[in-house]
DNA sequence: CCCAGTAAGATTGTATACGAGATCACAGTA
DNA sequence: TACTGTGATCTCGTATACAATCTTACTGGG
């Protein structure tokens, strides 16, 4: 009846107990690596066959991933994948500054030789995914490390909040981000590990300060590159030539 | 047709534009104004025949309360008002120490004429309610209060977490108050108020840092006060005495 | 050739029906 | 008397039907 059994693109890693979670999860994933664009139509009846569940439970996924900015819900007229504006960028980084350095001093705290090796682990494979050349799952893990901290810091609404802001922080770099450097470069999470293992909250804290700058360092927040705005775009480049293509 | 004009209580002050919109805030001030108790079963036939809505729109309202952490959805076993756990209480508190911090800071920076002045109207509010005896209004204006300091921040995406910390910082004090002095004192709320007027972050900060203290050691969370495991409560204290009330 | 108005089509918003699972009461047994 | 198992009842979970709204294509006028 289902078709969802077949379309499992690896063991789910959380709570995937109903059938919104998994819808949730596929979509989500599909957002962070960025196989959705942001801007994109997400309607409700397609995503129900792909998934092959009714409309309302694709309903309650995508008001939970509006909950959490990733999706923008408009009345009447469906959803879509969220697309910050610069000002809205801004202020998402300013969240995630204070969240992230309130986590990292947290996570130095209560870290654990269990915790740590998880991390060790993600730092891995998020190597490993940008060696064989997989951008889209390298993006997602370099975001799932800073999850990762927030769940050492053991601390519930925070780690809700840090998911918030990293996932909104994909979708920034996906509008904004110049040139395709790896961007969330593994070398500075090898580096954050260090220094949570080093036990100096005051060098955690200062690496991920430096971190974030790189990260936001990367971005033209200063004039948006790609704009939705075809008068914008087009202000004065076009001049009614005869010929145009359609 | 539909009820909902009828049990308008007052003119409603954010964005009330759909059915559901109207129903979160009606259970949601309910919620904060402690007159749903933690624990409170939220039966979505019963709102929905009080609200003159059906199941779909309490089931979103319900939905959205339960990304707040105001409401805990328990599968198949329906929705309640939520009642965090002594742990969980330490970690709100934890976090919401951070984003206050952040937020006050901010507020500062960004204070203008207008944003002073609808906080000047807020703590008078708050004053009238509480001395006119109206502990519930006080309770939800001295919440709103630290919603309005996240607003003239300038900072979506921390007002959205403000919003959820002090909503569940309600239910704590609920839950755990001792005595029932008036916890959030305006006068308090005066204070900070006067130091962000002086533009000196420093002086907002720790007026902040103290205000919080002052919250959180009203609250008696070393031993649960109201637990809701009946073997806790009263283990070792009945022994298997005849004659109980039922 | 361009623009405005209108109607058909498509998509979302809401209500409701039916099935699945949990709760509660009661009877039977130790 | 206390406990366990079973069935009736109630509530929630999901799908679907219909209504409301938006989108789009087409037609007519400027």
């Amino acid at each position: 009846m289902s078709s969802l059994s077949q379309l499992e693109p690896r063991p789910v890693k959380s709570s995937s107990n109903t059938q919104d979670d998994v819808v949730y999860e596929h979509i989500f994933d599909a957002i962070l690596e960025q196989r959705l664009a942001p801007g994109t139509k997400l309607s409700e009846e397609a995503l129900g066959e792909i998934f092959g569940v009714s409309r309302t439970i694709i309903r309650r996924a995508l008001l939970r991933l509006s909950h959490e900015q990733v999706v923008s819900i408009r009345p009447n007229r469906g959803a879509v994948v969220a697309a910050p504006s610069v000002e809205e960028a801004r202020q998402i980084f300013a969240a995630r500054r204070v969240v992230e350095l309130a986590v990292i001093e947290l996570a130095v705290k209560h870290a654990t030789p269990e915790g740590l090796q998880r991390i060790r682990t993600m730092v891995q494979e998020e190597h490993d995914a940008f060696a064989r050349g997989d951008r889209g799952k390298g993006i997602r893990l370099s975001g799932e490390f800073h999850l990762e901290l927030a769940h050492m810091a053991n601390n519930t609404p925070l780690l809700n909040f840090q998911r918030s802001v990293v996932s909104q922080t994909s979708l920034i770099i996906a509008q904004y981000e110049v040139g395709h450097q790896a961007h969330c470069s593994f070398n500075e999470h090898d580096a954050l590990l260090k220094a949570i293992e080093s036990g100096d909250p005051q060098q955690a804290v200062a690496m991920m300060t430096e971190h974030l700058n790189h990260i936001e360092g990367k971005l033209n927040l200063d004039n948006e590159s790609a704009s939705t705005d075809l008068h914008v775009v087009f202000s004065g480049v076009v001049k009614k030539k005869p010929g145009r293509s359609r």
